[in-house]
RNA sequence: GGCCCCAUGGUCAAGCGGUUAAGACACCGCCCUUUCACGGCGGUAACCCGGGUUCGAGUCCCGGUGGGGUCACCA
């Protein structure tokens, strides 16, 4: 059997999403499950939205969060470096091969060039939906000659360039947890493949990357459904033989909406600096739209490879419940190698001033201890710095019975000692 | 609004024609503990509605309803 490929495509505006990590690593776990490769490409044909340093981020919250990945876009001493045999893996740098495509579609008949202004297309759209109607391309350049066209664009005019969909025609495709899906071209748009910048959209993009990059498993979140026609007409058109498809249920906030930036706590980083391990983050994560056959719910990255599959995916959206996602912290926490837990500790207690680099060199064992004794009572990191600040700068003696009686443990005395 | 997807406790979820409808989080009790936490034990709580199919539907089909997504030269 053909090794598997899979490949998570950001687009870098910002920072990761929890929903975007969730993505990823799905796409992971089922490549790393069947000992596939997994890749990582950037989409950056937007260029009003591209945010500096959003690739250097991702891929640092990717690296935290264990997610490893053979191929595609890395960063090395601090610069951005490519790797792999199918590059390159950012697509601004692809600009020629799109190019090419978009003209073996043209000479095909299968897209064409477009002259309507962003103008004319809002006033088309405004006038439709004031009509009731459904907003769409109105087709005024779909019937003009390829001679006529190029004659205008040697004039110099701006052009897009679009997909030129049969009418009324069924485009089925299957995905892997939601099964027969059918959509009829009649409902979908001329979409534009080649922007005016001469940008490929992602629609054509994704299209051309996936089948070059030998892509065998897009997995992406469900918003894309409505889309994939479009896609799956590409592949046909090309000739090129189609990806498995798998739509990932919506990752929701407790309005039951999509997560957002709007309602915080969204950005990988953010769980991160609250001191959330990424043990627990990952497990949670993985935990919302997918459950093992034998319902474990404490799993650590091997495990969860190890009884990954999409068979097992929900086709419901679920709410990320901060609760649950602090249950499974702790429990990783009171597991995690008390090293590592004491090294993660240290800059929050120096952030409080409760330490500094000279006491972390005199006393290393006696934080140590006092990590040992307030983990099973956090379940973020950062709580420690409350956990903790009783035992510093005189607040109890040793005598102080009523104090102690808040947090008497078997190592208490030996830390108000020191 | 058109199209698409979805529907088991408050939440995540088992279930894939016959079960007393698991489990977990949260919540509420009790126990443990000099307190808290951890842990242990127990409890409250669910198959959206209506039609079919079937000897028998949470499970299959159809229709409603509800929720979500999508209708860009954004991904």
């Amino acid at each position: 059997m053909k090794d598997v490929r899979l490949r998570f495509a950001p687009s870098p505006t910002g920072y990761l999403h929890i929903g975007g990590l969730r993505t990823a690593l799905y796409n992971y776990l089922f490549a790393k499950h069947n000992n596939g490769q997994f890749i990582l490409r950037i989409e950056d044909t937007d260029r009003t939205r591209y945010v500096e340093g959003a690739i250097e981020n991702l891929i640092e919250s990717l690296q935290w969060a264990g997610i490893e990945y053979d191929e595609g876009v890395f960063v090395e001493e601090g610069k951005i470096v490519q790797r792999g045999e199918c590059g390159p893996y950012i697509q601004s740098e692809r600009l020629d091969i799109y190019r090419k495509y978009v003209d073996e579609l043209i000479e095909k008949g299968d897209a064409y060039y477009c002259f309507c202004s962003k103008e004319r297309l809002d006033k088309v759209r405004e006038e439709q939906k004031i009509k009731g109607l459904i907003p769409k391309y109105d087709g005024l350049c779909r019937s003009l000659s390829l001679d006529e066209a190029k004659e205008r664009i040697a004039n110099g005019e701006e052009y897009v360039v679009r997909l030129k969909l049969p009418a009324k025609k069924d485009i089925k495709f299957k995905d892997l947890v939601r099964g027969d899906i059918v959509i009829n071209t009649e409902d979908i748009d001329d979409q534009v493949l080649l922007k005016s910048d001469g940008y490929p959209t992602y629609h054509l993009a994704v299209v051309v990357d996936d089948h070059l990059m030998g892509i065998t498993h897009i997995v992406r979140g469900e918003e894309w459904l409505p889309s994939t026609p479009k896609h799956v007409y590409l592949y046909e058109v090309f000739g090129w033989e189609k990806p498995t498809y798998v739509h990932l249920p919506t990752v929701l906030n407790k309005e039951r909406k999509k997560l957002s930036k709007r309602h915080g706590d969204v950005s990988v980083e953010d769980f991160r600096e609250k001191g959330y391990l990424p043990e627990g983050l990952i497990n949670y994560l993985a935990l919302v739209g997918w459950s093992p056959e034998d319902n474990e719910e404490i799993l650590s990255m091997d495990e969860l490879i190890e009884k990954f599959s999409f068979e097992r995916v929900s086709k419901t959206g679920g709410i990320f419940d901060r609760d649950k996602l602090d249950w499974v912290n702790e429990h990783h926490i009171r597991n995690y190698d008390i090293d590592k837990l004491t090294q993660l500790a240290i800059p929050y207690l120096k952030e409080a001033n409760l330490i500094d680099d000279k006491f972390i060199e005199e006393k290393y064992d006696w934080i140590k201890t006092l990590v040992e004794t307030v983990k099973e009572s956090i379940s973020s990191i950062s709580e420690i710095v409350d956990k903790a600040d009783i035992f510093f700068n005189n607040k109890v003696e040793p005598e102080d019975e009523e104090a102690l009686s808040v947090l008497k443990q078997e190592h208490v005395s030996e830390l108000l000692n020191a």
